[in-house]
DNA sequence: CTTACAGTTTAGAATCATTATAAACTGAAT
DNA sequence: ATTCAGTTTATAATGATTCTAAACTGTAAG
């Protein structure tokens, strides 16, 4: 129950009230050893399980929302009908399994980029995104 | 009047047909000397202003998908509620343009990856991509 | 430990990009 | 000219996400 309290004063000083929601949402996201790749979706069943109080998928929105805009997770920008989050919001890169769908963590010290071209006009990088996707070789054709 | 009997003969080559619709869309698409990136949008806004006819969205959509599966047409992993297409198919990667959301093509020369780590399991490279967000810096709080 | 209210949650409606449907149309082979 | 598979089209359907407006709940102040 320590980390309830972590939880609640995470929330606290990020402005946001500790409702039982967003702790139980917290409680699902990062109390984890590993780094968790997620959509909406995902979380929803996930929470399903996890949890007998049932939370609206609003709310889902909004505290995924809230909490990526205080910093507690990261949008991967990939392409597909959902969007994807990730709890480690460090500078990483991803491999994407295309055959199981999962997201895969390449850490930072791990990969480098050389020979670097000048940015447009006068303008600064904000982010760079490697995603590197894997797939068996024997499959089948996809269309993506 | 050559080009169109390029194009013609490139859908016919493909097992594509070619109607008054591909035609008129291969002639905005591949008629030009710098590589265009569109969204189905931004495509149906350009062949309204340049074609009296007018193509409906599923004819739209239908065509682009078509070209991208015969290699015509690239497919850029970008979030956002709108999919880019590249008629750069060639292996290379993009500036993304946050102020303007336009995206500036990297020639492939001028950037390389080092300490590529091993792929998981007995999975094989399929495709690297690499985006680059760039901004100028006085920008405002950015939600996304 | 009540009150009061801004911050939250919620169900459901609305929106937006994209895909599916199924009827009408059209290249092109005969 | 005929025929028919390949295409186009308007429209409906879908699916993820956002909006809305009403009900609910932390919590600060008395």
């Amino acid at each position: 129950m320590e980390q309830q309290k972590f939880h609640i004063n995470k929330l606290r000083v990020s402005g946001l009230r500790p409702t039982k929601q967003r702790l139980a949402i917290s409680k699902i996201l990062f109390n984890r050893r590993e780094t968790f790749h997620f959509t909406i979706e995902q979380l929803k069943k996930v929470i399903e399980k996890n949890s007998k109080k049932k939370i609206s998928l609003a709310t889902l929105y909004n505290t995924v929302h809230a909490f990526k805009k205080k910093g507690y997770l990261k949008e991967i920008p990939l392409k597909g009908n959902q969007t994807f989050f990730d709890t480690n919001t460090s500078s990483h890169h991803h491999f994407y399994d295309e055959d199981t769908l999962q997201l895969i963590d390449i850490k930072d010290e791990n990969i480098s980029i050389n020979n670097l071209p000048k940015t447009p006009n006068g303008k600064k990088i904000q982010d760079i995104e490697i995603t590197i996707k894997v797939a068996s070789n024997y499959q089948k054709q996809k269309d993506n």
